[in-house]
DNA sequence: TGTACATCAGTGAACGCGCGTTCACTGATGTAC
DNA sequence: TGTACATCAGTGAACGCGCGTTCACTGATGTAC
């Protein structure tokens, strides 16, 4: 807390990445302002130039993290989870990130400073989304795979949207709520097993 | 083509407006300028203002607009679709649309200057839909129905999105193509019917 | 049928502000000897 | 172990530009009588 403990501030880059980490938690990618930025950190607009370009490529920087973190922690949960279970695993992570962490996931996912990060560390965590539900289509060729892979995607992406955005919520009835939605959607995109009823009995009896 | 035949433009409305819905098509609602209409249109960047309090109140204008016409398609299709087509039919038609005008999609379905318009006419297209896919599920609950209806609204919403920035379709492989993944999505949509097979031969033979 | 006058839809020019970014600078840090 | 000097990470101030928007104006249109 000591203000001005240096003149140098140590460790400017690390503190400018945290703290729009925040900062875009709190008012979206859009919404980040350089000078609110390092106004926050303490630091003149300017220093900010030192460790980077400009502030795209802030942005991009941030949505290469969030994407490194993000394939670490796919690993992760792949490395504990059976072949069979793996499919539903990573559609349930999707998911979950997607709302705990909703600003950063509309960087990486709905932003063109997320494309490059996407197309290169995404790829492999879509991949192996495939090879995993491949585990639960034995029979199917490599185009219905791949449709079906298709397919999950965009039903994720949509529904992490919709959610984020609040926009369907409003329509729930009844019990329904945000995670039986979630269950409901796993559910329906996973092959095999469970038939093709949307909403199976959810707890016994 | 007779350049200032009068000093009064006549229709400037009418024209802004369809001005704007071109340049939102080229380059994305984010992208429309006051002053690049205002002059493709042969006019004073203030003359806008004569009409459209400013520039968020045209693009919400032109998303009620959008909303509207489409609205009235629905409305059209409906009336010249047997019901237990009618579920079928919206799909095709929401994901058809998308893709012939993609940015005024975004500008209805994924921007807030669509919200208002959305909350209206959309939620009418919206239970539309939940009708057409009660007929197909006559003896799931309102629950279900419901599930079904925001599982389908969020795959529509993912898959067209995905589509327009073309994201989808660097991973096609085999036959794969746009059409083909539409009617594979809307496949496995629809209840009843055609079974959990997400890939069902797709021509005799 | 023509004239006076209100009203309206444009013109022309410029403002202004939000914000990213630049530039000359200075205080701190590290390295050669 | 201490001094000279290069280097580096910040400061302070201001620029600049893109663009929406304003404001005083003027030419055209319509209506009363």
């Amino acid at each position: 807390v000591g203000k001005k403990a240096t003149y140098h501030h140590g460790n400017l880059k690390e503190a400018l990445v945290q703290r729009a980490e925040q900062e875009i938690e709190r008012e979206g990618f859009e919404n980040l302002k350089m000078q609110a930025l390092t106004e926050a950190v303490g630091v003149q607009p300017s220093a900010a130039y030192r460790h980077y370009r400009n502030r795209e490529s802030l942005l991009r920087s941030l949505a290469r993290r969030s994407f490194d973190r993000w394939d670490a922690e796919i690993r992760a949960l792949m490395a504990r989870t059976s072949p069979q279970h793996q499919a539903e695993a990573i559609l349930r992570f999707f998911l979950g990130d997607a709302l705990a962490r909703p600003q950063m996931f509309r960087l990486m996912f709905d932003s063109e400073y997320g494309r490059d990060a996407r197309s290169i560390v995404g790829m492999v965590s879509f991949l192996t989304l495939e090879q995993a539900l491949r585990q639960l289509m034995p029979e199917e060729d490599e185009e219905g795979v791949r449709t079906r892979l298709l397919w999950s995607w965009a039903t994720l992406h949509g529904t992490a949207l919709l959610l984020i955005e609040g926009r369907l919520q409003r329509f729930y009835v009844g019990n329904m709520h945000t995670e039986s939605l979630i269950e409901d959607i796993i559910r329906a995109l996973l092959p095999g097993r469970s038939g093709r009823r949307l909403a199976p009995p959810r707890s016994p009896g």
